[in-house]
DNA sequence: GCCAACGTTGGC
DNA sequence: GCCAACGTTGGC
């Protein structure tokens, strides 16, 4: 099993709204860069994933998601009337995929990034090197069960 | 809203 | 295949 951690905005889709769907699942469209998209295609029913709010006030890991269908392909890139859509993408030839991902639990407070960055223990993590721009990254087990220790919020510097 | 950093596009 | 122009992301 692999741990991996995807952003959204929580203005688009937060936590809470994963949270009001059907069984707590939802399909993760929009995913409209490559690498990212391979990361998908890369994932595997059971793969846990941190749930990370992008672009607000407080950012960073509010919850935790579990992947519950492998990659397959994303619809909104074929409808013209979503967000999403993308006119190079076709029926024949799909360019983009999606996953689904099932609420599992949320944090009792955000995981900020400003404290992600400030523990030496994840300086290899993408998350908080220079410049990235990914929605979709991999954790390593070791970043995963360091984030996951309750005492990360006295571990601040 | 600004802007640095990065990805994508398309002319050549 | 290069690279300038443009678009997007996302922290601040």
């Amino acid at each position: 099993m692999r741990f991996w951690l995807m952003k959204s905005e929580p203005n688009v889709f937060s936590i809470d709204d994963l949270v009001q769907c059907p069984n707590q699942t939802e399909p993760w469209e929009g995913v409209r860069n490559y690498q990212a998209r391979n990361f998908m295609r890369e994932m595997e029913c059971g793969d846990l994933a941190f749930f990370y709010h992008s672009n607000c006030k407080e950012t960073g890991i509010v919850g935790v998601m579990k992947i519950v269908k492998a990659a397959y392909v994303d619809d909104s890139a074929l409808d013209e009337n979503s967000p999403y859509f993308d006119s190079k993408s076709s029926v024949e030839k799909p360019r983009w995929c999606c996953v689904d991902v099932q609420f599992v639990e949320k944090f009792k407070r955000t995981i900020t990034l400003h404290e992600l960055k400030a523990n030496i223990e994840l300086s290899d993590f993408q998350l908080v090197q220079r410049g990235n721009r990914l929605s979709i990254l991999p954790v390593t087990d070791t970043q995963w069960a360091f984030i996951k220790k309750p005492d990360i919020s006295f571990q601040i510097s």
